[in-house]
DNA sequence: TTTATGTTTCAATTATTTTTGAAAGTTTAA
DNA sequence: TTAAACTTTCAAAAATAATTGAAACATAAA
């Protein structure tokens, strides 16, 4: 396999596994298409690259920018913009966790603690719900908190015990 | 809030919730039900609570099966088939987090390892793409197998850890 | 058998999400 | 200013995914 069918396979790669996980195919394949990228690319090239419109392209660029994982940087002479993706894959790793837990897991871990405070009415129906829901609510919870815990120090972790 | 309106909001926001994360609203509402019923459901019970059509419930458990999180009951008596869900949420993670692995990330990380082992040619581009997929799979390989051995003692870890 | 009860399948429909492309909007340079 | 270069927005179109409902398929009881 050479440079460029390794790079379509991965880019297609990212953009269905990006699908998969909720985020949409354009976005995942931009993302992976400046992730590989050793200079910043202009829409243009993105563009091209991907064969997508250019609207598509803005947004979306947009949408990683809100993320926080591409950045617009100014190159020197040239009147155009130009993107460029957190390359550090712990730090983007974090970032997407972060951003994700704050969006999504959250507001659902609240839900689930509003819903298994209900009163007990001595019901089966009634016991069954809060018990599961509580149940619910700890789990996420807990795994929530793990997770940023162990994000935080992720970078400490990999060196001390990813086995080479 | 009483007992009806919470059940109302947990289904709906669990199936918001299963939506984000790439599991359709049908299969995460139905999942909800069951989880919070404490006898087994006919597919009767289940396209009457949800309003959703037979086809649809049926499709659905049977992915839901399909998963492992739900199973076939049989009620003595009853012609009919029952369904219930997996009650215990570490049991339930545990199966969650171990299929996806397998069905969509274990796929990823084998094709980051495919296409980051191309011939380096010297050339920046190449050089920036092997570096970059490398670590990519580095850290998804890292992840998953940390996951995996997490999972495999969560129950341990939890009551370890969790702060009351 | 035959009937009655219940489940699955799948083509057609409906709903949702993504993408396009052109008009409107910005910014820089002349 | 005005023009040129470039980006954003958004209504319409296209693509994709979810849902329905009825026919085909099972299975147990009469």
């Amino acid at each position: 396999m050479e440079f460029k069918e390794a790079k379509q396979k991965f880019i297609g790669t990212w953009g269905a596994f990006g699908s998969l996980w909720g985020i949409n195919k354009a976005m995942a394949q931009i993302h992976a298409l400046l992730f590989i990228s050793p200079e910043p690319l202009a829409m243009e090239d993105i563009m091209d690259e991907l064969g997508i419109s250019r609207g598509n392209t803005s947004m979306n660029l947009r949408g990683l920018m809100d993320w926080g994982i591409v950045h617009k940087v100014n190159v020197p002479g040239e009147r155009k913009e130009y993107f460029e993706s957190e390359k550090d894959v712990v730090e983007l790793t974090r970032i997407i966790a972060k951003e994700r837990s704050r969006r999504e897991l959250q507001p659902t871990i609240k839900t689930l603690k509003e819903v298994s405070n209900i009163k007990d009415d001595g019901s089966a129906k009634t016991k069954e719900f809060i018990k599961q829901t509580k149940a619910l609510h700890d789990m996420a919870d807990t795994a929530s908190t793990m997770m940023h815990k162990m994000i935080d120090q992720v970078q400490n972790w990999i060196s001390k015990t990813m086995v080479k």
